[in-house]
DNA sequence: CCAGATATGTAGTGTTCACTACAGATGTGG
DNA sequence: CCACATCTGTAGTGAACACTACATATCTGG
């Protein structure tokens, strides 16, 4: 039994373009016309390769997620918990405001609020912010079994803290903040992990 | 010349249930179906009242960010710039929870990204947030003015902070998050404006 | 070179969308 | 009571949407 005529495009070089254009214009607000166009194929070619619209989103989620949980997993190696926030929320400050991509963060621009029939996208979305909350937590929690936090200090809260200046200063890029604006909200964003820290001996 | 015939609906409730729709679902995925039954109306009713889906969510707008600019103004009236954070975030975490009304933040709800022929409205919602931004701002100035802040404090950079983490929250809200935990967020985040006081004398 | 299998491009499908024409209803001023 | 103005409900409008039928093209295995 013949294989069948072989793919004409590069399943991941046009994933790259539908992940920027569901950056730029979200889940509902991007076409199959622009995704096709974008990703330089015909609907067929799409939905015989991802299924349909959401499968897409989640096959770019997919990528997106993958590349920045390396990125992650470089972040939490800081040697300190107040290291790690600083090099996480620079590095956001940074990377949400890279001309080479849209604005803000795709987990985010992804689909905050949904219509009808695509009720799940936000809750996927979500899912993959929740991810990187865990990978931070387990670094804290780690940080404060090394006495590196406080003992007083709670983990989780701080995860989930820096989880959330990282999605605000993503709203922010995506309005128009620029990058020195949002490096001084990670400056000061960090203060509140330093003072979680234990006293430097 | 006669007045005509006068409405028989509220514009206000209307605009009431409007915003409800709206928040939960976002601009986008709000349709005009699901706006005129929660309004009570009719689709001529909608257009020879507020002229079209944008202008519905203009009006919206207004009358969200109207009350909420009265509750920012108590937020301000706080003796120290510790507690106006304190108080915002804590009240945030709560409205943002209340059951009362959909979770999160219309002015984040209301839609990040949109696809083409809507490109204004995250310019719309972004300028309201800018709104509070900017009373927050003015209070760290006198908070600075006061010697409350540090004299290494940056005002315009804390407010933009409190403005990030309050919309961080908006987020995790709308993705489930529940009161106590917006309010460790909260309890975290109060530490970094506290560090930019002055110490107690 | 043939049979089976999969991909591609053209050209649609039905549905849903924001929005409106129109006729009738209900008010005001003369 | 009449001319006029504005609102309301019914019933659509054209456009855009996600998705697909189908004929054709290009591969593999025999």
């Amino acid at each position: 039994m013949g294989m069948g005529r072989p793919r004409e495009f590069d399943a991941e070089m046009a994933l790259d373009q539908a992940m920027e254009v569901f950056w730029r214009h979200g889940y509902e607000g991007a076409t199959i016309a622009q995704l096709t166009e974008a990703m330089g194929i015909n609907p067929p070619s799409l939905y015989a390769c991802f299924g349909n619209k959401e499968g897409l989103l989640k096959a770019a989620l997919d990528r997106y997620t993958k590349l920045r949980g390396i990125w992650i997993d470089e972040v939490v190696a800081a040697p300190t918990a107040r290291e790690v926030a600083e090099r996480m929320l620079m590095g956001i400050a940074d990377k949400q405001t890279d001309p080479a991509n849209p604005p803000g963060c795709l987990l985010v621009q992804g689909g905050i609020a949904c219509g009808t029939g695509s009720e799940n996208v936000p809750f996927e979305l979500a899912a993959r912010r929740a991810q990187n909350e865990d990978q931070l937590r387990e670094r804290f929690v780690r940080a404060k079994a090394e006495g590196d936090l406080k003992e007083s200090a709670d983990p989780a809260a701080l995860a989930r803290y820096v989880s959330a200046v990282s999605v605000g200063m993503g709203v922010m890029a995506s309005s128009g903040a620029d990058r020195e604006a949002l490096r001084q909200v990670a400056d000061v964003a960090v203060q509140a992990v330093e003072a979680q820290s234990a006293d430097k001996a």
